[in-house]
DNA sequence: CCATTTCCGTACATATGTGTATGGTCGGTC
DNA sequence: GACCGACCATACACATATGTACGGAAATGG
């Protein structure tokens, strides 16, 4: 049995919290209470808050480069179904629900809001790329790359009230780009 | 002199707090002294911290409403100008900042989130409308409406690694899609 | 000028959060 | 099966947050 808990518990739980009830409930009592344990166990694990909340960005950083490496490799594809790849993953809602906690938690912290923009610059990179092997114009590439990123980015945020778009909108809208 | 406040005192006091420190900053304490008065004022113009919030939500879901309405009134214009001046307005910091905060503080509350969530569609059916006004058909309108409303919340939402668009870019992006 | 309402400061009670000290328990090892 | 280290529970100190009670100053009407 797991009766005892790793490091890797406590970080995966912290996730959990993160994406289920938001950046505010990242605390260590909630914490406790998730993981069915007390303090004492997490003073044993981590010095402080801020360790923890390290160990928590430095391990969804770890997961997000992964993510960019799939990504890369996908240039064999044609540029069409790299674009549609990456808007599709936008679309599922496991990932997106840890990504759109991880946004919301780097208004407040600075160490996540640079590994986000990090992964925004890297992912703008690669849409521009496909563009331009479509045959588009360095200039045209660069704003319309910049227009399906930051509509990427207003899509993971989902607290919009506008309907979310279906994989047959997706299709439509990467024919009207392309 | 005005060293008296008011209940729109407050209510300022705490749209100044959400833009600039964030939602995290939004406590009795933190406003008393962003004011600089004590406690006591602040339980005689409100209840409780639920109150003030509410009132917070009231006084910028009104603002929005009439920002809405001046887009309206932007009817006698032709389609384009209407784009173009709701884009524009995105990239005013100070209108923007505020909203920055309110979306990451629907976050975590239901009723502001509410809100939010009525101006995105109202925006969305009049890019929508000014689209069809420009010739497109209702369907490439509604994909086309949720990918630029995506892209002005995502851009909204401002930390992102990627770099502002300038006034020059807008207008080219709007000449790609009309 | 005085009284009443309005507005604000002070002190206190309470709840919740982090962090520390210390002892107990479970699992592996000789 | 006794021991030792990893792991956890408990109790406490401390800081900070909301909310309440009450008294005082400032403005306003008569």
């Amino acid at each position: 049995m797991t009766s005892r808990l790793s490091a890797t518990d406590w970080t995966d739980g912290a996730l959990d919290l993160l994406r289920i009830e938001g950046v505010a409930a990242l605390g260590i009592n909630r914490l406790c209470e998730h993981l069915g344990v007390t303090r004492g166990s997490f003073y044993w694990h981590f010095a402080d808050l801020g360790a923890l909340k390290e160990a928590v960005t430095e391990r969804w950083c770890a997961d997000t480069r992964t993510a960019l490496e799939s990504f890369a490799s996908l240039d064999r594809l044609p540029p069409v179904e790299r674009l549609r790849a990456m808007t599709l993953r936008l679309l599922d809602e496991d990932s997106a629900s840890v990504e759109r906690a991880l946004r919301a938690w780097a208004r407040t912290d600075e160490r996540v809001a640079g590994v986000v923009a990090e992964a925004d610059l890297a992912v703008f990179g690669s849409v521009q790329g496909a563009l331009v092997e479509l045959g588009r114009g360095p200039e045209e590439a660069r704003v319309l790359a910049g227009l399906l990123v930051y509509a990427g980015i207003g899509f993971a945020h989902g607290e919009a009230g506008l309907p979310r778009p279906t994989v047959a909108e997706v299709d439509r809208l990467l024919g009207l780009i392309v």
